[in-house]
RNA sequence: UCCUCAGUAGCUCAGUUGGUUAGAGCACCUGACUGUUAAUCAGGGGGUCCUAGGUUCAAGUCCUAGCUGGGGAGCCA
């Protein structure tokens, strides 16, 4: 007999039919003559009731039908006699596939501590709130995909192991196979990496953009969707060792191509959120924050201000309060500035744009003041950047002269210099941070709750 | 990395000014209950008080260092 989901037997129920489920225990209820077993397959937030008379099982079946262990049940869905479901199974045959001793299993039917629950992060998928947040994880990662490919981008792998350490955003992990308690060494002293796999260091990958760039400048339209890693000492709610991002980069689009980009795709992903996850997010609204479909629903319907840096220090400069950090044009805008603009402020998404220049990457392109470049960063309320972006600067004279000016290894960069050589074209992109898209499609709190193994410093465990 | 708070039963936490045998709720086990909904009711078992030093007649409680975790900041996505 075919098993069904529990997702299609709820979504289609066909009273009277005879079906098949397998799945996990989350609870049994016992009384007199008869024991309620809630059933979870991960196909939905939702449990199927399986309804077992005592009489027709053996005792020693039903003492090792206990909260995690894993059945099939064969039975007849009926019109449920309690409150709380409209259906349910009358169980005829049940298979034990795997014991749970409750003794030791540390799941409980009641809610646990997100703290406790990362620290069992190999079973904490079984709860409720990672099962919901997972679900919605794989639509987020789909719709990105469905998104871009309805769009004429094309899904452009990069490079997870790099040998440019030009990338500029913090530190890298090395990669190497070199045997560290016996390092080779050059006649100076250092270490030689002739020896090493690659013939020179090379680390793993914290952007795919100069990459992306690449490809875009022959294919038009292209986005990266892979994992990327940083070496930073950082330990907040907000940041991971190693994370996913997603980078769109289009030639001949300019800045305001880009933030049109940016709003519309945060957009279509809120609403393929609310139009294909909504038990889970009203689990998630229910259990983890009481104003997340509100916060999604007022996102997607309301446009982001789009503001240049100057105006937003005239903005700050004039507000009556002490900051932690000042307020000048030329400064970066901390924290607590950017959260007094988005929540305070304006009470929605700001796309802050044109800041100064030596605030920010050296691809960037530099406008005709000759202070500012052609930057966009996506503000969101309680996340903080979400997005990253830019119009690149694609003239090689004005390129060559701002990486010579930071004193990066302008001769590693050929390869990015060539397509300003050649036919290059004014371009754009961003980068937009995966699990902090989660974090706000999901109301959770932490980073390391919306991704299945969180690697932080300190911790690689599972 | 800096600031700050915390670490006591499987989980969440209480534990007074340092003072006899360290408590509660939930979970677990046993029993009761004619359809439950984190079922309910009664009973029971369960402790390296984070680790290592120190102060003291006496430390879960005070001091020092470390480890782990939370929150905030920086770096950023």
């Amino acid at each position: 007999m075919k098993r069904k989901r529990v997702k299609e037997l709820l979504a289609n129920p066909v009273t009277g039919e005879k079906v098949l489920v397998k799945g996990w225990v989350r609870t049994k209820r016992e009384i007199k003559n008869v024991a309620f077993v809630a059933l979870n397959d991960g196909s939905t937030i939702n449990n199927i009731q399986i309804v077992m008379e005592l009489s027709a099982f053996p005792a020693d079946l039903l003492k090792d039908i206990t909260t995690g262990a894993s059945i099939g049940v064969t039975g007849i869905l009926e019109p449920s006699q309690g409150k709380g479901q409209s259906v349910e199974i009358q169980a005829a045959e049940v298979i034990l596939y795997g014991r749970c001793d409750p003794e030791t299993y540390p799941l409980q039917k009641k809610g646990h501590s997100m703290e406790f629950l990362r620290e069992i992060a190999h079973l904490r998928f079984r709860t409720n709130t990672f099962g919901a947040v997972m679900r919605i994880r794989h639509a987020m990662a789909f719709g990105i995909h469905k998104y871009y490919n309805d769009r004429g981008f094309f899904y452009l792998h990069t490079p997870i192991i790099t040998g440019s350490d030009a990338e500029g955003a913090g530190e890298m992990f090395h990669v190497t196979t070199l045997d560290l308690n016996d390092l080779p060494h050059t006649k100076e002293g250092g270490v030689n990496f002739e020896d090493d796999f690659f013939g020179k260091p090379t680390n793993l990958t914290v952007s795919g953009q100069l990459n992306g760039e690449l490809g875009a400048l022959a294919l038009g339209e292209i986005y990266t969707f892979g994992p990327t890693f940083r070496a930073e000492n950082s330990n907040t709610p907000r940041h991971l060792a190693e994370f996913w991002m997603i980078e769109p980069e289009m030639a001949f689009w300019d800045l305001n191509d880009n933030m049109d980009l940016a709003e519309d795709f945060l957009k279509y992903l809120i609403k393929y959120a609310l139009d294909n996850c909504r038990e889970d997010l009203e689990f998630l609204n229910k259990m983890i924050d009481t104003a997340l479909i509100e916060r999604l629903e007022f996102v997607l319907a309301n446009s982001f201000v789009r503001l240049p840096y100057t105006e937003a220090i005239k903005i700050l400069e004039a507000v009556d309060r002490k900051w932690e950090y000042a307020v000048g044009w030329g400064r970066d805008l901390q924290a607590e500035h950017e959260r007094y603009l988005v929540e305070t402020h304006f009470k929605r998404p700001v796309i802050l744009t044109d800041y100064p220049k030596a605030i920010k990457a050296f691809y960037m392109k530099q406008n005709d003041d000759g202070l500012t470049v052609r930057a966009m960063d996506v503000l969101f309320p309680g996340i903080g950047e979400i997005i990253g972006g830019s119009q690149r600067e694609e003239e090689l004279d004005k390129l060559t002269a701002r990486i010579e000016e930071l004193k990066l290894p302008l001769k590693d960069l050929w390869w990015y210099l060539d397509t300003r050589k050649f036919g290059t074209a004014p371009h754009s992109g961003f980068g937009l941070g995966f699990e902090r898209l989660i974090l706000f499609m999901t109301g959770m709190s932490n980073i390391r709750d919306v991704i299945p193994f969180p690697r932080t410093p300190r911790n690689a465990e599972f």
